[in-house]
DNA sequence: ACCCTCACG
DNA sequence: ACGTACGTGAGGGTC
């Protein structure tokens, strides 16, 4: 039999430190419970115990306080928003019907030391969890500790059984109160003996024993003078840390292991505590359902409230159209796979346009996606682009639940209509039972889910329209989002050209090379093995060629470039490593992930996401074609792959240091602002400005140091972080730092400023009214708010400059089209616009080009764009 | 599913 | 004491 206890003040902590800010819709913070939880579920899903119990402290002082007056004295107080989480947490431990035991005078320590030995005396396996190490002296042969670690959400345990122990400390378990007794701890206040700290513990208690065999052999040889003079004027300290270390196995409390025989959950009541805390997700994994009382919340089926009107005949049509054009906003559910449209003008009635039974099916998917017809949907780009697929082009689109949603909080994890539905709405997309309801299914059933959406999205639209207004964001919404969704759509029908031809044969290149290197490195290594595998990589370097590992990554050792490089004197191995994955990358992403996806017309075709990024920001996937290859040589014959059609050209316009531009104007930087003014290179007038030099006199060396503080400015850059991006000590890029302030001192201020606002208000704002808001900022966590500060400094700008590329593609397409020109927008790199057009437009388009994307935004400098014309876009560039 | 690595702005 | 630059997506290995 075996039984599971938790250390439940160490693991809300772990929960609470090492996970994201999470609350409720009413800011109560929930993300200890949330982890803990978490924490909870996995682990017992993997040990699968008998019995499982949880151990909290009391606030009161324990008896190690009447021994020792300064033990944990200064503990300061558990933050506001953890306190507050722990009455939660309790409540849905005897909702999930575990046992809790607290005692006051003890510490929870002694709670799992007393119930551990309980656990030995029935012959019962005992798995202590916990996120301190000080439990680590109770290991038996019977007795494992589970040691919980989290790192930015991430849980990892390491198991401790006796034998892993002695592996890593290379003394019994029992000797940890005796190293701690010479270490001290200081979050416990013990204090140890003075001048003695892990290692040379480490080493003594490895070599002694314990505390006492060292004394009785202080006289020892083998014990430094140093070490030995610390040791005779810390016994006292260290007798009395040997006490305080010490867990007790006596607490007063009646515990045999059968009381915590695992029950059934309060499902009822658990339910509804999830529902409170918001815990959506756990909730369907632990398959709770509602409890019968409360009715209203899920109706048996996906209903629709209107009635469902089949349009079959023209009459009916007529009418729909009528109400349609007659309509303040309409909402579209349109699935084009099912040739299936649901229209929904408000009222009492949903109209259903099939092509099975309405007359001209064509011709009134084209009247109601006319301009005639306003409306609302859900994630419109892509029912844009399926329209176009069809060869409808459509407009008169007013609103997008989706992209409102985003807009509202663009950090969430995904903007579903059935989520929105919930969280905004009514909730009658909730599915009930998980069996029906479902997308997919034929018949009615569909008819009604279909017809359902188009309520949901109509109701939505007037909710969150709501909360787009208050916000301020309705211009943002109707002149950036909704016009870019279209250009988007007609980018993503239209796609890139490829030379696949090309393509085949880099790829082929590749193996070649490839597998020279192979050869090489195998023979180097002196065997074969897989040179993809960090892993196995990692042991042939650091076990086998025995290079010195100058970094470790939670599980093992780090191989990246950076660690790389600085091995490549050390062994002729390294630059073929290097080499190697350089080439697999570039062939496995590249060469052969984008052959797989080329059209039959030979275009490649990207999906752009709007609702995607925290800034505002696009993103694409499948194939992700805003990272192909650049900055190397070899990579960058990628991009002479990627050409224009016969009789055709692309012409590449990127805009010029737009984030540093809008830095200046942002933080209204005086300074800054007439460097831009004056066209002068901004990273050789920082240069000068940080090194105290004429700017004829900026060396290479200084203007690319000064490249590299202009950048992490804008990203908000510790000097410890510059130091090591640039390879200067953090006391020179401190000092880099510090006059950069002294002489963009706009800059300062705004960084003061804006982190100021963020947390007075709980949000930053682009130039365009964007929100990002920025509940990291209230963390206690230090990391946690630090990022938080950084996302504060950094969203208004990233966020203006995608914002400006946007407003910038809407004007171009907009133009491209009234002037009658066959050019098209095919692509967007963040601050690069990549159009094809014919030879003959090439440089009317370029300059058209160039004029709108400098003229998208009028600000206190110059927006500058260059663009270049060529056959692929490598010539282009 | 998660981690590591690496491609881009 | 702690951890260390903003924003993304994809492929291969491992469990």
């Amino acid at each position: 039999m075996k039984l599971m206890v938790l250390d439940g003040n160490s693991i809300v902590n772990r929960a609470f430190y090492g996970i994201r800010m999470l609350t409720t819709r009413d800011g109560t913070p929930t993300n200890a419970v949330y982890g803990f939880i978490n924490i909870l579920l996995k682990l017992v899903g993997e040990e699968s115990p008998d019995a499982l119990c949880v151990t909290f402290d009391l606030k009161g002082p324990t008896f190690r306080h009447e021994q020792f007056e300064g033990y944990k004295a200064h503990r300061t107080g558990m933050p506001d928003e953890l306190a507050a989480q722990l009455p939660i947490l309790k409540e849905v431990l005897d909702a999930m019907a575990i046992p809790r035991y607290e005692c006051e005078g003890w510490e929870a320590d002694d709670l799992i030391g007393t119930i551990s030995e309980a656990c030995q005396r029935e012959n019962w396996e005992c798995v202590i969890v916990t996120g301190d190490r000080d439990s680590l002296q109770l290991i038996t042969d019977t007795t494992r500790v589970l040691y919980v670690k989290t790192r930015m959400g991430k849980t990892e345990t390491i198991n401790y059984t006796a034998a892993a122990f002695v592996d890593e400390y290379g003394f019994p378990p029992k000797a940890m109160v005796d190293m701690k007794a010479l270490m001290g701890d200081s979050s416990d206040n013990i204090p140890g003996v003075a001048g003695v700290g892990e290692k040379t513990a480490l080493a003594l208690i490895r070599q002694f024993g314990s505390v006492q065999a060292l004394y009785e052999q202080i006289d020892s040889p083998e014990i430094r003078d140093s070490v030995r003079k610390r040791l005779i004027a810390g016994r006292e300290a260290a007798e009395m840390s040997y006490q305080l270390a010490q867990i007790q196995c006596c607490a007063p409390i009646v515990f045999h292991p059968k009381d915590a025989i695992r029950q059934p959950y309060d499902e009822e009541r658990l339910y509804e505590l999830f529902q409170r805390l918001e815990f959506t997700r756990l909730i369907e994994r632990l398959g709770l359902k509602a409890p019968e009382t409360s009715e209203m919340l899920l109706p048996e089926e996906p209903a629709s409230q209107a009635e469902v009107c089949r349009v079959c005949d023209a009459e009916t049509v007529q009418q729909m159209l009528d109400m349609a054009r007659g309509a303040e906003l309409v909402a579209v559910s349109w699935d084009p796979e099912l040739d299936m449209l649901a229209v929904f003008p408000g009222g009492e009635t949903v109209y259903l346009i099939t092509r099975a039974d309405t007359p001209d099916y064509d011709g009134v998917l084209g009247a109601v996606f006319g301009e005639s017809v306003p409306k609302t949907g859900h994630d419109i780009k892509d029912t844009q682009r399926m329209l176009l697929e069809q060869k409808v082009k459509s407009s008169g689109w007013r609103f997008d639940t989706a992209l409102a949603a985003y807009l509202l909080s663009p950090t969430d994890s995904g903007y579903a209509l059935e989520k929105l539905d919930e969280r905004y709405g009514t909730g009658r997309l909730q599915v009930s039972g998980g069996e029906n309801g479902q997308i997919g299914l034929f018949g009615d059933e569909t008819e009604k889910r279909l017809a359902a959406e188009a309520e949901a999205i109509f109701d939505l639209t007037k909710r969150l329209g709501a909360a787009i207004d208050e916000a301020g964001m309705r211009r943002l919404l109707e002149e950036i989002e909704l016009p870019v969704c279209a250009v988007l759509a007609q980018m993503e029908r239209d796609g890139f050209l490829v030379d696949k031809q090309a393509l085949e044969d880099f790829g082929a290149m590749l193996s070649g090379k490839i597998a020279e290197l192979e050869r090489e490195i195998y023979d180097l290594a002196g065997e074969e093995f897989n040179i993809n595998s960090p892993k196995q990589l990692g042991t042939v370097l650091f076990d086998n060629l025995l290079l010195p590992a100058p970094k470790k990554t939670k599980t093992g050792y780090s191989t990246n470039a950076e660690v790389l490089k600085s091995l490549k004197s050390k062994h002729p191995i390294i630059e073929h490593i290097l080499s190697y994955r350089e080439l697999t990358k570039l062939k496995s992403t590249y060469a052969d992930g984008l052959v797989k996806v080329i059209d039959a017309d030979g275009r490649i075709r990207t999906r752009f996401h709007i609702t995607v990024t925290a800034t505002g920001r696009l993103s694409s996937t499948d194939p992700n074609l805003q990272n192909i290859p650049v900055r190397r040589e070899l990579g960058s014959a990628l991009r002479e792959m990627f050409v224009a059609q016969e009789g055709w050209v692309l012409i590449d316009a990127d805009y010029s240091q737009i984030e540093l531009r809008l830095l200046a104007h942002i933080a209204g930087d005086t300074r800054m602002q007439e460097a831009f003014l004056r066209g002068e290179d901004i990273h050789a007038v920082t240069a000068s400005q940080v090194f105290g030099v004429p700017l004829e006199e900026v060396t290479p060396i200084m203007r690319s140091r000064a490249k590299a503080v202009n950048f992490g400015i804008v990203y908000g850059i510790s000097p410890f972080s510059l130091s090591h991006d640039i390879g200067v000590t953090v006391a020179e890029a401190k000092a880099y730092m510090e006059s950069y302030f002294n002489k963009y001192s706009g800059v300062r201020a705004y960084m003061k400023e804006i982190v100021q606002q963020a947390k007075r208000d709980g949000y930053v704002v682009t130039l365009f009214g964007r929100r990002r808001t920025l509940p990291e900022l209230k963390s206690s966590n230090h990391s946690i708010r630090s990022f938080g500060e950084r996302a504060a400094l950094n969203t208004p700008i990233q966020g203006t400059a995608a914002d400006i590329i946007k407003i910038a593609m809407v004007r171009v397409s907009s133009r491209l089209m009234a002037e009658g020109y066959a050019a098209r927008l095919i692509l967007q790199v963040h601050d690069e616009l990549i159009v094809e057009a014919p030879e003959a437009e090439a440089e009317a388009v370029k300059a058209l080009l160039v004029e709108e994307m400098e003229r998208a935004a009028d600000l206190s400098v110059p927006l500058l764009a260059e663009a270049h014309i060529g056959k692929t876009w490598a010539s282009a560039k």
